[in-house]
RNA sequence: GCGGGCGUGGCGAAAUCGGUAGACGCUAGGGACUUAAAAUCCCUCGCCGUUAGGCAUGCGGGUUCGAGUCCCGCCGCCCGCACCA
């Protein structure tokens, strides 16, 4: 029995297609878009399962809607800035430009073994001076248009490394390399006024009908729109301080003013700040704050506290109500103004601190079927809805109505203003790191801060440094940071901070549009042609960050001029993991990969060489520290990037988390084999290409070939809607019918011609080097690639008879063939007249018959 | 705590307009071929029952001629956010 040659075949296709420019894209205003996108790797060093699952994603889109007609766009490129090169360089003595490109000469390598349909004369890799040199463009024409600026901001830094971490790099107030606990820092940061788009970002969510609904809610959640009333108490003069000072607060819950029990602040407040200039005990109490680390579990466990700064405030409504004013671990400086108003009736936080510290609870809202003389507030806030009770001119009113109320006397006295507030902070986005974007403006000690002007640009980040020292290597540079001030010409320095890395993912699509283009990121025409994106495709871990970033920055653009465009990407598809079993010693408990495992003669797993038991473990995420990881690399060279492509897509559907396993690319592997077999070695010599249909087919014949087109209208539809598991599974089934044809009755030559050519079609984007195998060995010139997607015939993919299943008192008891569309009356007679249905009926009256048409028919006695 | 999702055979899953539950595959078992193995091919495979049939979609109710699907109440798992006033 002869077998297929996957690694020569495969091969051999992938350099037909690069020679041929096959999937080179040119704009072409004749010919609909279609820009597929799968988020571009991090060039960790090899590619891993996620990359083959995210890419053959991709592809199978890109293939499908290039063979629907569409002119397509399926770039590829390099997020190739980044933290691990940093430490990669520390670690391995090489440089992060080096280390960066080998990785990408790598893994280039290694997609190519995919069989992806790229065009890779558009590769961009983001280190690249060509690359970032429009961003700093583009920041330094944000500055201009008051969408950057620069302020002081508090950060997580390192005193061992000397350097800022971001929030996800401290792990249990510890830094994550260094283990030194993380201080929190004023440092002067550049930050990105995403906040000026707060409105309009959550607006275009509404927008974007083809993203996951999750990842919609999520951003939803995150931009955190509230609305309510700003106001400002008056702080009863102190003998220290000038009179009239007043203090803001916002709250969603005016209605409840006349609960108010105290106020607060954050101990970040400059009020507290002020207070504890003159009270050691205070600047004791905000610095123990301070200290307690803002991690979860610091944040779950923290208990409230509060230091009363003996102040008072009076109450907006009532000039001869006073207040205390508490400085209070739970209030944040980030959001609002910093102070709140609190109602400890109404609010589970502010009831946990009233009880506390003895402060009162009065409850104003009373729920429509509680009783306003015994309504009472014990250890748990009411925040449902209700009636206004010891409200005064609020009493009676409804909760809506109550908080408009209040919010218009404050604004007629000037006191306050309905307002908006949003959780969304703008993006600070500098980072003391070296292999980054050099942000690019120079800090002169007559001008201040001056931007790089045009003709200075790009600030290349240069290449001659060291990282013998900690902290940033820029700064560390002999020569690089000293430069004239371009306004006054005196000697200035550069900025040593580089851009979060989040920037360069931020445009990457819209440089794929035009990659060559000196003069500017993009040109006008080829972003208008190409853009937005119409299938983008990555993991969830990004329906936050990058998709929000890349949001604000193209609206950032239009501000600018740059693009008329507000939604990067009107398709998002966000695939699962990649996960596998895990394995562990059964002595020493330590972690084993499946490479290190054989099975013995009990069908146990033991480890290869000691042949020690080995305990298995829960299905986990492919992590090398769990060592669950299975190399792609390995996969693809023993069983070809077709079977790796086919395990990708069959039985978990794509959203979800999917199990990678032996068997399972074992049967990938058995599938292709057959295949093959079955189509180069038919069990009859197939009439010759585009002969015409004969004009008898046998029973069989016929069914065959409905089922033919079923299948190709079908896969059709699954393919449009991400069901690629199923689509595998009508192909699979289809080709089982083939099998089961021998080629001896009427016609069945002829249908297994146009059966084999419609599986290799339908089979095209999903294993793309058999499917040209068989397109040749089916006696065809030319690419399959080339070739237009099969064509359901209307007229076959309806069955003349159907299979209705009749039922007796909603139990099945009979399934009658019976010519479709056949009438409600007719129906009835065949399925009455039926042996098993008359004996279910054991002679009681029929008291009701549902025909549902070419479904089920239910006699109910 | 808030928000979202999901519970179907030994396993991954189909059934997404309320209409035959388990397509397709994996595993397992049996058989054929072979000196043998691999590969391949055939058969069986939700549970109980000899058959007839009965029971089955996390649990308990409800609506309906008919519920995996809709409604109400529980239980369990997963994900995101998390002192956001």
């Amino acid at each position: 029995m002869s077998r297929y040659n996957v690694k020569e075949t495969e091969a051999k296709w992938q350099s037909l297609w690069e020679s041929q420019g096959c999937f080179t894209a040119r704009e072409d205003a004749s010919r609909p878009k279609y820009y597929v996108l799968e988020m571009f790797p991090y060039p960790s060093g090899r590619i891993h399962m996620g990359h083959v699952r995210n890419y053959t994603i991709g592809d199978v889109i890109a293939r499908f809607k290039r063979a629907k007609g569409f002119n397509v766009l399926h770039p590829m490129g390099w997020d190739a800035f980044g933290l691990p090169a940093e430490n990669a360089a520390l670690e391995k003595k090489t440089h992060p430009a080096s280390w960066t490109r080998e990785n990408i000469a790598t893994m280039r390598g290694q997609l190519k073994t995919m069989g992806l349909s790229i065009d890779w004369d558009r590769e961009i890799a983001t280190c690249d001076v060509e690359y970032y040199r429009h961003e700093q463009k583009m920041f330094l024409d944000f500055l201009k248009a008051g969408l950057a600026y620069r302020k002081e901001s508090w950060v997580n830094w390192d005193p061992v490394d000397n350097t800022v971490l971001a929030n996800e790099q401290v792990i249990d107030g510890r830094g994550w390399r260094t283990g030194a606990l993380v201080e929190k820092r004023k440092l002067s940061q550049w930050f990105l006024k995403i906040t000026a788009f707060a409105d309009d970002l959550l607006k275009g969510l509404e927008t974007l009908d083809r993203w996951p609904e999750r990842v919609r809610i999520m951003q939803e959640n995150w931009i955190g729109k509230s609305t309510g009333v700003r106001f400002r108490f008056a702080l009863k003069d102190r003998a220290d301080t000038a009179p009239n000072q007043t203090l803001e607060v916002f709250t969603t819950r005016p209605d409840t003013l006349f609960g108010a029990s105290f106020a607060a602040i954050s101990p970040n407040h400059p009020l507290a700040a002020e207070l504890a200039a003159s009270n050691p005990e205070l600047a004791e109490f905000i610095a123990e704050c301070n200290r307690l680390g803002t991690s979860e579990e610091a944040i779950e466990t923290a208990e409230k506290r509060g230091f009363d700064t003996g102040l008072k405030v009076v109450h907006p409504l009532d000039p001869s109500w006073e207040l205390p004013v508490y400085v209070a671990n739970f209030v944040l400086m980030e959001y609002g103004t910093g102070a709140i108003f609190a109602c400890p009736a109404h609010d589970q936080r502010d009831l946990d601190f009233a009880r506390k510290y003895g402060l009162p609870v009065l409850p104003v809202v009373i729920p429509a079927d509680a009783d306003p003389a015994s309504f009472a507030v014990e250890t748990e806030a009411y925040t449902g809805p209700g009636v206004l009770r010891n409200s005064r001119f609020l009493d009676g009113l409804d909760v809506e109505s109550a908080k408009q109320e209040v919010g218009k006397r404050l604004e007629s006295t000037g006191q306050g203003e309905r307002t908006t507030q949003f959780r969304l902070r703008d993006w600070g986005v500098s980072r003391q790191r070296y292999w980054g974007c050099p942000i690019p403006v120079i800090h002169c000690e007559s001008c201040g801060i001056v931007p790089v002007p045009d003709d200075q640009l790009p600030v290349v980040l240069p290449e001659d440094v060291t990282f013998d020292k900690p902290g940033n290597p820029l700064s560390h540079h002999p020569s690089w940071k000293h430069t004239a001030c371009p306004s006054c010409g005196k000697p200035a320095l550069r900025e040593t901070d580089t851009f979060d890395t989040f920037i360069e993912s931020s445009w990457y699509f819209a440089r794929f549009c035009s990659p060559k283009e000196d003069s500017t990121g993009f040109t006008r025409e080829s972003v208008d042609y190409w853009l937005g994106v119409d299938q983008y495709i990555g993991g969830i871990e990004h329906a936050v960050l990058h998709l929000l970033y890349s949001r604000f920055w193209t609206r950032a653009l239009k501000t600018c001029g740059y693009l008329n465009l507000d939604e990067p990407f009107t398709g998002l598809f966000t695939q699962g993991m990649v996960n596998h079993e895990t394995y562990k010693d059964a002595d020493s408990g330590a972690w084993l990969a499946p490479t290190d495992l054989e099975k013995n003669d009990k069908g146990q797993w033991v480890h290869r060489d000691t042949k020690a038991p080995v305990n298995v473990g829960r299905v986990e995420k492919m992590s090398k520290s769990k060592k669950n990881v299975v190399d792609p690399a390995h996969i693809i060279g023993t069983y070809g990037a077709d079977a790796a492509r086919l395990f990708m897509l069959s039985d978990s559907p794509p959203e979800r988390d999917l199990e990678w396993t032996e068997s399972g690319i074992d049967g990938a592997w058995r599938y292709i084999n057959r295949l093959w077999r079955m189509v180069t070695d038919a069990p009859v010599a197939l009439p010759p290409v585009g002969a015409p249909k004969p004009d008898a087919l046998s029973a069989k014949a016929e069914a065959t070939r409905r089922l033919v087109h079923k299948t190709i209208a079908g896969m059709s539809e699954d393919l449009d809607k991400f069901r690629f598991n199923k689509a595998v599974a009508r192909v699979r089934e289809l080709s089982n019918a083939l099998g089961e044809l021998d080629g001896s009755g009427e016609g069945e030559a002829w249908v297994l011609r146009e059966g084999f050519e419609s599986v290799v079609r339908l089979i095209g984007p999903m294993m793309p080097h058999l499917a040209e195998e068989l397109w040749v060995a089916l006696g065809h010139q030319g690419l399959l690639t080339d070739q237009p997607w099969p064509e359901a015939d209307p007229a076959l993919v309806t069955e003349d008879s159907v299979k209705i299943a009749v039922q007796v008192n909603g139990k099945l008891r009979a399934t009658l063939d019976l010519p479709r569309d056949l009438d409600k009356e007719s129906a009835e007679r065949v399925a009455l007249a039926d042996a098993n249905v008359q004996r279910a009926l054991e002679g009681k009256p029929v008291r009701k018959v549902i025909v549902v048409p070419n479904r089920v028919i239910n006699v109910v006695v």
